[in-house]
RNA sequence: GGAGAGGUGGCAGAGUGGUCUAAUGCGCGGGUUUGCUAAACCCGUGAUCGGGUAACCGAUCCGCAGGUUCGAAUCCUGUCCUCUCCGCCA
């Protein structure tokens, strides 16, 4: 959510930035009922200051005077109720459109309507292999060696769930020790955080947990839901706290599954573990001070490439397009794997996204700081980043490093966390 | 899940319908006194929103949301959280 007072004072600048964004709100609509909303605002204040200045001589008054005293009072209270229901309908009207309002965008950040304008803004260290033999996908590897078994996520649970058996169950976990270890070495306190949460939060980070169109399970007759994110629970995390500036900046690590219902998004680019309803995260979150935001997000960028780096996996890095940002990124960048098994001769695929909030997501879940000396708190600013998406760092790791006879090396990343460096031998199986 | 107790300013803690829209103490800031420090004494001490060039003025805030009343920290309803005990359970 954008500071109310910044919208009246930008008008122009905040049309152009939905427009850029391809996210429609009524701007003009809020600026008009903001000026009615004030004026009916003055107007229940001064009723309200008449009412209790009434109010206030009546201890010591005859009781001609007291009846005379409590008809007025009776009267300025009719007349304050009606001016103050007036103002919150005018309110609650200005609150959705605010609420739609999408974060401004990064200067820097490339305009466009699409992920076509996503800028491709550098490569990883490992070059992209070549195979001399015609790579399989994972999901052909996973089934050959009964390492994902979709059908019987199927039968116990429903279509988009499966059951990770066997080595790849080690190879998950390693993956997750690997990415907490090189996290709580950068100061990230890990954590575990719930997997549901409550609908104020999710909306408070940005997700609109009910309604037709909605990416996120949620649970009958309670106002809980399927996190799709640790980003949501570690943003929630400390909803209405006040920080000590000392305090920051904050960086957190949490460990979740995610669960999305990917409503609509069913299609050859989902095959196997790409798109599913539940999967694991090691996510990165952090609060800080407005100007430490920026420096911050490119910290959060350098780890996330640092780790594909190190796990040998080749990908290349997108400045994520103003109209592909959503609602609450202020900037956003994606890491995009090579997959080997992806479409006709590999692609690309999407493997972490890191996105600075600014304040959007602090203003609505009141998240502040103090600054020693100074009058008044201010929103602290957000940031999240995945370090690893366990299902899609899963087919990076076996399309990438699969050989010709179906097994697969370990990246030598992972040899400390695994008893195996060669998976699909059936040597400890 | 059941029973009970409680949530008040940075902290502690009083206040159970109108002389205070929050006492008092601690903490914090300033001052007086004073070799220095300390003590003592005096003054001050929040947030949010709105109006005003400004000094300043007004409104709101006693977990949260409603309600009763001319008037609510105080009464009523709902709800969240904390603590104690019981039950259940990995």
């Amino acid at each position: 959510m954008l500071d109310r007072k910044y919208i009246l004072d930008h008008v122009d600048e905040v049309l152009q930035n939905c427009e850029r964004r391809g996210v429609p709100a009524d701007v003009t609509g809020l600026v008009s009922k903001e000026k009615e909303r004030r004026e009916l605002l003055q107007e229940v204040e001064r009723l309200n200051a008449e009412s209790n200045a009434t109010a206030k001589g009546i201890g010591k008054a005859s009781p001609d005077e007291r009846a005379a005293i409590v008809e007025k009072g009776r009267q300025l209270r009719a007349a304050k109720d009606d001016a103050q229901r007036r103002h919150d309908d005018l309110e609650k009207e200005i609150l959705a459109i605010q609420l739609q309002i999408p974060n401004l965008a990064h200067p820097d950040a490339p305009v466009g309507h699409d992920d076509q304008s996503n800028l491709e803004v550098r490569l990883g260290k490992t070059p992209i292999p070549k195979f001399d033999f015609k790579p399989l996908d994972h999901l052909v590897l996973g089934e050959h060696h009964d390492w994902i078994d979709f059908e019987g996520g199927a039968r116990t649970t429903g279509n988009g769930f499966y059951f990770l058996k066997g080595e790849i169950v080690l190879l998950d976990l390693a993956l997750q020790q690997f990415a907490v270890n090189q996290l709580v070495q950068r100061g990230f306190i890990p954590t575990m955080t719930p997997d549901l949460a409550k609908d104020s939060i999710l909306e408070g980070i940005g997700f609109i947990p009910r309604g037709e169109s909605t990416q996120i399970y949620s649970l009958e007759n309670m106002d809980l839901s399927l996190i799709g994110t640790a980003e949501i629970t570690l943003g929630g995390l400390y909803a209405g706290k006040t920080f000590d500036e000392s305090e920051l900046p904050l960086r957190l690590c949490g460990i979740s599954h995610c669960y999305r219902t990917e409503a609509g998004a069913a299609g050859r680019a989902s095959r196997g573990l790409y798109r599913v309803h539940q999967f694991t995260k090691v996510e990165m979150f952090a609060y800080t001070l407005p100007e430490q935001s920026d420096a911050i997000h490119q910290e959060l960028l350098e780890i996330e490439c640092d780790l594909f780096d190190a796990l040998g996996i080749p990908y290349r890095v997108v400045d994520t397009a103003t109209g592909d940002l959503g609602g609450p990124a202020y900037r956003k960048y994606d890491l995009e794997a090579w997959m080997p098994g992806r479409g006709e001769a590999g692609e690309y695929g999407e493997v972490t996204s890191t996105s600075n909030c600014t304040d959007y997501q602090a203003r609505r879940l009141n998240v502040r700081y103090k600054k020693e000396g100074e009058k008044g708190t201010r929103f602290v600013h957000t940031l999240n980043g995945t370090a690893i998406a366990l299902s899609r760092a899963l087919i990076s790791v076996l399309e990438n490093y699969q050989q010709a006879d179906k097994t697969v090396k370990v990246p030598e990343a992972l040899k400390p966390y695994l008893p195996f460096e060669v998976m699909g031998t059936a040597s400890i199986l």
